[in-house]
DNA sequence: CCACATGTTCATTT
DNA sequence: AAAATGAACATGTG
């Protein structure tokens, strides 16, 4: 599920309940979850201090641990503070199952995104944090993972992530899409080309401006090209605004078809089923050429 | 038992 | 060099 909308809403989810409260403890539960660190290490950067921001690009989140008393940094400018402390930052990324929850007196529990029904299972690293509020990185097919970082911009340049597709301009987005050769589908998941669009999304948008996924890249007229760049970022903007519950997304969106007796949600036609760039893709052969 | 699942990375082939 | 392909990773579901 996690692909750039999932991601987002994570980032909100975060910004709303983990931020400026210091952390107590840290606990890790999975230690394969862990990239290039570990549970001491965690502590030793967490605790005492607290999530001061976040920043995402495509399907990485990353959230700013700073001291507990440095205080905005708008506030800052206009006292002329000295510089925040550079106490680096916590990298997630959320593999194919991962998302976070939050609890808080024993009870509530808030989800990132659309799933009431969430089992306490699969935490594999927990923040504690001092008003007693629990902070779950949950992922339950371990291909997600959570680590340190001290250099934020460095962190997404070592990953190669292009220009984020929530708000990639349109002339990046065509430029990129007219020197790629080879299909349209693998090209929108190229995390290179434009980060943050998954299988799910990819087909989304195809699908939207009625261009069949294994079309030429760089063979696209104009006028698709500018409707390509318009669906993948409506998608992605329409499916945040829902905080990534995709049962509030349009009925005319194809998305809610992914399973064997799909048909299309405008003509009735069974959607095709087929391998490109190695996923599963699913596109209507009448609705896209 | 098998096939398949939203992601990324790596090796191999074209 | 770019792009495609397939495997691997770990775990659960149908």
């Amino acid at each position: 599920m996690p692909e750039l909308p999932e991601v987002e809403t994570f980032r909100r989810f975060t910004e709303r309940y983990a931020l400026h409260v210091p952390v107590t403890d840290v606990r890790v539960f999975k230690p394969k979850i862990l990239e290039n660190t570990t549970e001491l290490a965690l502590e030793q950067a967490l605790i005492g201090r607290c999530l001061l921001e976040t920043r995402r690009v495509g399907k990485h989140l990353l959230v700013r641990i700073g001291s507990p008393s440095e205080i905005a940094s708008s506030e800052m400018k206009s006292r002329e503070m000295a510089p925040p402390l550079d106490l680096g930052w916590l990298f997630l990324h959320f593999g194919m199952t991962g998302f976070l929850s939050y609890e808080r007196d024993g009870q509530s529990v808030v989800n990132a995104y659309g799933n009431p029904a969430l089992p306490n299972a699969h935490i594999r690293v927990q923040l504690a944090l001092a008003d007693g509020g629990l902070f779950n990185f949950h992922e339950q097919r371990m291909f997600g993972k959570l680590g340190l970082t001290t250099d934020a911009a460095a962190y997404f340049q070592a990953r190669k992530l292009g220009p984020d597709a929530l708000t990639v301009d349109r002339e990046t987005f065509v430029a990129a899409l007219q020197k790629r050769k080879g299909q349209l589908k693998p090209a929108l998941m190229d995390q290179s080309l434009v980060a943050g669009v998954g299988n799910v999304y990819a087909d989304e948008a195809l699908y939207q401006c009625g261009l069949h996924p294994g079309r030429q890249a760089s063979g696209l007229s104009a006028k698709e090209v500018t409707a390509l760049h318009q669906q993948v970022v409506d998608v992605l903007q329409r499916t945040v605004a829902v905080a990534a519950d995709r049962d509030q997304l349009p009925a005319h969106y194809m998305l809610h078809q992914r399973h064997p007796k799909a048909v299309c949600p405008s003509g009735g036609h069974p959607l095709s089923i087929a391998s490109f760039g190695g996923r599963t893709t699913y596109f209507c052969p009448v609705c896209q050429s």
